[in-house]
DNA sequence: ACGCTCACG
DNA sequence: GACGTACGTGAGCGTA
């Protein structure tokens, strides 16, 4: 049947995002043998379009048939309303790789398959069922969603084809309450948690068909809101009036989007079974393959059955080839970039910038790779010359996009949530591009794969992973920038350098991506990354961007302070020294009290000398010899100040941000080889507090005007992971009654009834505990306790004695490291140990990190659980968390909050290790609030 | 660039 | 039997 689409005519619109959702959802996980794509969705969705061909015949068979997909995330309804579909899941992850072949497949099946930019899949079947019905035809649309039954009478039907059930106006009414005309009415109060439509709050489906039944329509019903009976339900809907009239808008279908097409296109067409099979055998489908072959009395293509090795090189072995990349300097040439982002599903994406310093850098370029050896740059303010020549104006460099115009087009695509965008280090580019209002996500990100899978292995860098996985040396940057003075940022950088490195970069990051991720899977490393890295990468760019507040005025003052009482020891250690000297050199202190002094330690012995041979003037050593002279406490008061001074009273100063009056610290996620952040440009996390002078310096970190700091840690949260992972009773029981460990262990060990117990003897099995926690030897301990060694290895003895336990795990998990090159964490987190088996007093420093990394390891593991979850727990308060200091988050919130924040943040610490752990020991966190960090630790 | 020292957990 | 040792970090300074 051919000619006009009219009377007799049948359209089939299927909900292309319909279909692969319950078809991944339906199958398991199925994978392609030869190389383990994801494919069960695709599998899925082949079998669903086969069937109805199948099952097409016969009066009720479609005359025209298409495939509907979404395109983009944005539509004319975020414009409308920006959280709309704010609440949706991000994709699974083994899913993105599969909707760009189920368009392939209907392709295959040689089924029409349309999509519109900025509209919904449900707009263009909105459009095409009201063009079918004004023709005189029929339509029957292929989905279950409840948003298109509004569509629904006068020839249109909806098909369930799982179910395999028709919806008509009867269906419509069951589900309802109403007939279609009146569901968007009964939809705009209802509202619906999945698309984050608000409607009125307090009515469901139920009480929104009685209500529009009772008036007639939603207009009627909100006129005459005030006739409403019921007291809460009238002062619902005139308090709400105008959010659920933006809710029926954003119900509403779009029936008139502008098509590029006609019904008669859509006409139904004899797949080509060449061109059907091979997509098949490719994906590998043997059943589905041999069924087509029979049906259409083709021959059955040849699958292929030998998987690839596990360890065969991946990546595509396309040489590296600066030449070949490309600079887009227009909207035309981008828009050929986005098509191909949208065929791959997937980019890899370089941000360059003014620095390297996220909160003060500027976007200059950015690079863009899809496929391996295919790679972009897009610079955007590149200067016309380097900016050294004086006669040299700063024009911008012919060539280049508008900024807004580049950005305007890139955002839909890198918030696009079915749109992967790869990066290295991806914590970098997502806060440069927060800074120009794009939101990057989804993200995968290479060095969090190579440190999932390799942490204490080798660095994760671009240039170390290029080199040890793609045995390529990277462009250097050094020489396209220069150094020192005269060093130029990037924007200076000429083009035809600037296309050749940044688009290397966006290169190298894809084919590390194809190597690196699936070796996840095979490393048993996937659950770590997707759970403690990667989700981190958002959470942590908030954090910095947040900063905390510090009081320029307060530091300022203890600088000065600080210098005086360093002026008056100086005076007094150069008397006692007999003359002046550097008192910052270690190596003058070590020659003025050891050579020129001569003075011995306590036992009469001189202290070690260090490698470049000059005495060892630690403030052990002073400490030591300050029971035999005067001058080695007047050095250490002195080198205390002067830390105190130089590292964080002046140093700070200089990381306030101009703009923000804050100091933004940078956290390295994959710096520690025990899953612990590193903080760094400034460290705030080794702000200090053991010295009363020193815990000071806190006060400077202070709250901004109306809120209040609130510091949360865990309470010994190591102890209690090596009471659960060693299995300790005693020490399990102590954490369950809340009793003071380290006197329990007091106790234990020297026999010592808690009701007597002295501080010192507590002191004593403190070291120990936290001796075991690093590798316990008697040398350290006799080092640290200033007992002799033979004591201390006496108290180590006795404390194996009454904790076998410990003994057991800190052999076994030697021997773990020792069989496995690794040790693990509770969370599976892998910490590589490559010096375990080495000679001399390597091996011991191996061991004693083996046996200190799955503890310390756990417990960075459980903080990055609550962080990961904390931002959606506490979406509703007026709070932000700020800091983490390895057992401590630190928040500022409004006054009046803090108590509803420290209850809720408190359950997402102590719940963290939930569900996937459980724990023989309950974790406990300690609160405390203030205006200063000083008052709230 | 490297070692020393010292701030934190 | 000798050797050197508590675990994990980052920053500032002096010295080469």
């Amino acid at each position: 049947m051919s000619g006009t689409f009219g009377k007799g005519h049948h359209l089939h619109l299927i909900d292309g995002s319909a279909f692969i959702f319950r078809a991944y959802h339906a199958l398991p996980p199925l994978t392609r043998k030869s190389d383990g794509l994801p494919i069960g969705a695709v599998s899925g969705f082949c079998n669903m379009i086969f069937k109805m061909v199948e099952d097409n015949t016969g009066p009720d068979a479609p005359t025209h048939v298409a495939v509907i997909f979404d395109k983009g995330s944005h539509t004319f309804r975020n414009d409308m309303y920006d959280l709309y579909k704010a609440n949706r899941e991000a994709m699974p992850e083994d899913l993105r790789p599969q909707i760009p072949l189920t368009r392939q497949a209907t392709e295959a099946f040689n089924i029409a398959c349309k999509e519109l930019e900025g509209f919904e899949a449900d707009d263009i079947i909105a459009t095409l069922a009201r063009q079918a019905r004004e023709a005189g035809g029929r339509c029957t649309i292929i989905s279950s969603d409840k948003d298109l039954m509004q569509l629904v009478g006068d020839g249109v039907e909806m098909l369930d084809a799982m179910k395999n059930t028709r919806i008509d106006r009867d269906g419509v009414f069951d589900k309802f309450g109403v007939y279609p005309d009146r569901v968007v009415d009964v939809q705009a109060l209802a509202g619906d948690s999945v698309d984050n439509v608000p409607g009125a709050p307090g009515i469901g489906i139920k009480t929104a068909a009685l209500l529009i039944n009772e008036y007639g329509d939603l207009d009627a019903l909100l006129e005459r809101a005030e006739e409403i009976k019921q007291p809460k339900r009238r002062q619902t809907l005139i308090e709400h009036a105008d959010q659920i009239r933006l809710s029926r808008k954003l119900v509403l279908l779009d029936d008139r989007t502008p098509l590029d097409f006609t019904l008669d296109d859509l006409e139904v067409r004899e797949p080509d079974s060449d061109k059907l099979l091979a997509f098949l055998a490719e994906m590998e489908f043997r059943t589905l393959t041999k069924r087509v072959a029979e049906k259409m009395g083709a021959e059955m293509p040849t699958i292929e059955d030998t998987p690839a090795l596990p360890d065969a090189p991946q990546v595509d072995d396309v040489p590296f080839d600066t030449d070949n990349y490309e600079q887009v300097g227009d909207a035309g040439t981008l828009e050929k970039w986005l098509d191909a982002i949208y065929e791959a599903g997937h980019v890899a994406i370089d941000t360059e910038t003014t620095g390297l310093n996220e909160m003060t850098a500027d976007l200059v370029g950015i690079s863009l790779a899809v496929e391996p050896g295919k790679a972009c740059y897009i610079p955007l303010i590149h200067k016309a010359n380097r900016g050294d020549d004086l006669f040299g104006s700063d024009d911008l460099a012919e060539g280049q996009m508008d900024l807004d115009t580049c950005l305007g087009m890139l955002k839909p695509v890198l918030e696009d949530p079915s749109i992967l965008k790869i990066g290295q280090n991806m914590k970098y580019d997502v806060k440069i591009l927060a800074q120009v209002g794009i939101a990057m996500a989804p993200i995968d990100d290479t060095m969090l794969m190579s440190y999932a899978q390799h942490a204490g292995l080798h660095g994760h860098g671009m240039d170390a992973l290029s080199e040890r996985y793609l045995d390529h040396t990277p462009i250097p940057i050094k020489p396209l920038l220069g150094s020192g003075k005269s060093a130029i940022t990037f924007d200076k950088v000429p083009l035809e350098d600037a296309v050749k490195y940044a688009a290397e970069d966006a290169d190298i990051t894809l084919r590390l991506w194809k190597l690196l991720k699936p070796q996840l899977h095979a490393a048993q490393v996937t659950k770590v990354y997707e759970t403690l890295e990667r989700p981190l990468v958002p959470v942590l760019a908030d954090m910095e961007r947040a900063g905390i507040k510090v009081d320029r005025d307060t530091l300022s003052r203890m600088s000065n302070a600080f210098s005086q009482k360093m002026a008056g020891l100086e005076d007094e250690i150069f008397g006692l020294a007999g003359r002046k000297f550097s008192v910052g050199s270690p190596k003058q202190i070590g020659e003025i009290l050891f050579d020129e002094m001569s003075l011995d330690l306590p036992d009469g012995k001189k202290p070690a000398k260090g490698k470049s041979g000059a005495w060892s003037t630690g403030a052990d050593v002073l400490e030591d010899l300050a029971t035999v002279h005067d001058l080695p406490r007047r050095i250490l008061d002195w080198r205390q100040l002067d830390k105190l001074k130089s590292t964080y009273t002046d140093a700070l100063q200089n990381h306030i941000n101009k703009d923000t009056g804050r100091v933004h610290t940078s956290y390295s996620i994959a710096g520690a080889s025990t899953g612990r952040l590193a903080s760094t440009d400034p460290n705030l996390q080794n702000i200090p507090i053991r010295s009363e002078e020193g815990r000071r310096i806190r006060e400077a970190f202070v709250a901004e005007e109306g809120k209040t700091l609130v510091a949360l840690d865990y309470s010994q949260i190591e102890l209690r992971i090596l009471a659960h992972i060693a299995d300790i009773p005693e020490l399990k029981q102590a954490f369950a009654d809340d009793i003071d460990i380290h006197a329990l262990t007091a106790s234990e060990m020297f026999n010592v009834p808690l009701p007597e117990m002295t501080p010192d003897i507590r002191r004593q099995a403190k070291a120990i505990n936290f001796g075991v926690i690093y590798g316990i030897s008697g040398f350290g301990l006799a080092r640290n306790l200033r007992i002799p060694r033979a004591e201390a290895q006496g108290f180590i003895d006795r404390y194996f004695e009454r904790f076998p336990g410990i003994r057991t795990y800190m052999d076994d998990t030697k021997a773990f490291a020792k069989k496995h090159g690794y040790v693990q964490t509770l969370f599976g987190r892998r910490i590589h140990t490559p010096e375990i088996g080495a000679k001399g007093p390597r091996a011991g420093f191996a061991a004693r990190a083996a046996i200190n990394a799955p503890i310390q390891g756990t417990a960075a593991d459980v903080i990055r659980r609550a962080m990961i979850r904390m931002p959606d727990a506490i979406r509703n308060l007026p709070a932000r968390m700020l800091l983490q200091v390895h057992d401590e988050l630190l928040f500022e919130v409004e006054q009046g909050a803090e108590e509803e924040l420290i209850s809720t943040a408190r359950k997402v610490m102590e719940d963290a290790n939930e569900p996937v752990v459980r724990l023989d020991v309950k974790l406990t966190v300690d609160a405390g609030q203030g205006s200063n960090w000083a008052e709230a630790h």
